[in-house]
DNA sequence: AAATGTTGAGCGAACGCTCGTTCAATTATG
DNA sequence: CATAATTGAACGAGCGTTCGCTCAACATTT
């Protein structure tokens, strides 16, 4: 999927790339506090640290911005597991790590993952799929550390059971992000992680 | 909890439910189409069949409508839920046909069950505990299938585990809901709810 | 039973305001 | 001084909400 342009004319590369990042950390903060739709081009504007005029300038619209933050949030959180993980040896004791890397990254990063999963929605017919494919390349992690387990006989899955095995850890993940009002009054992050782990585990391992 | 009236001064009691109706009805389909922040409060009296005048008849502010919307879905999904689940026997096959028929409500009201997802944190402070009250109440239906199967020796868990069991289920309806973009790719309903009752249950039952 | 008064649901033009977007003017840069 | 970058006042479409009005239904008076 070829990455989608914004806008950038001819403008200074570097200058284009800073004043996004500064676009991004502004309009993520104020999205974590109010959302995308209550927040307003200037409020995009003055959290950035320049006018509104200014914003016009590196977008075409305010859904880019929307775009932009969701973008970099799935990255963020994309980089952040592929620096930890290691996908392919294909053992219990990875799997568990993975798991247990996987939900701090979402704790560590929770209102990020919330603003994306709250404002997804609001992109475009265009951008929306783009989107979404880049969800699917991280449960497409755990499908392939999965499979690597298979291989070794650590537990015995079928290619569709593989599928929504990943997609659970993903949700249950996500879980812990947009169900923290119900999950922090009964777990620490920790509990969880262990619970978790054993409830979505035991069912499978070969005894 | 006290059920939070919304206007309703000195009119027709009768009146005022079928244009509440009207409104609900009205108001669902079009949030499902565009969300409640892009439906317009004419759009909304327009699909409910009168004026938008007569809509702030019924109505004070345009969350009004929201909190009623979110507040029937819930009450259709419970109802049905209750209307065919035995909470009480706590046997290994009432808690699979709870899951099961659980998912099937969420197959059939999903987009409804998409719309409070997306959109229930546009409600007030005041609306959303009353709302996010609901959905513990439905959890609260299976921690209690769970309890029982516990107590009759099915399988054994601790509390802590039943109660984020209760939610692992809750979640994993939802998931077939609103991620269906990816998941009906893979599975027909009746596939995912065999699959997903097998990695649930598979973990737990005593062997 | 006709005339008159009262009620309140229904209506939609109008109001005030917000917000996304533009662009002529200004400032910084090299 | 030419070009790039920034600015914010101005614009105008669109929004939620209001409110003075209509009119059928019903009640009261004559």
């Amino acid at each position: 999927m070829k990455k989608r342009e914004v806008p950038a004319s001819v403008k200074d590369e570097r200058l284009v790339k800073k004043r996004r990042n500064q676009m991004i950390k502004g309009a993520i903060s104020l999205f974590k506090q109010k959302g995308f739709h209550q927040t307003t081009t200037r409020e995009i504007a003055r959290a950035s640290g320049f006018s509104i005029g200014t914003l016009y300038e590196y977008i075409r619209k305010k859904e880019d911005v929307l775009y932009l933050v969701c973008d970099r949030i799935y990255d963020e959180v994309r980089d952040r597991m592929e620096q930890a993980i290691d996908t392919t040896k294909g053992d219990l004791d990875s799997l568990k790590l993975a798991i247990g890397y996987y939900f701090r990254v979402v704790d560590e990063l929770q209102d990020e993952v919330l603003v994306m999963y709250q404002e997804a929605k609001a992109l475009g017919k265009e951008s929306l799929p783009y989107v979404l494919n880049k969800e699917l390349q991280m449960v497409a992690m755990f499908e392939h550390i999965l499979r690597r387990c298979v291989d070794n006989g650590v537990f015995s899955l079928t290619e569709q059971e593989i599928q929504l095995f990943a997609h659970n850890i993903f949700v249950l993940g996500q879980m812990w992000g947009f169900r923290r009002w119900a999950l922090k009054k009964m777990y620490t992050l920790d509990e969880y992680i262990e619970l978790q782990t054993k409830l979505l585990l035991d069912g499978i391992i070969k005894r």
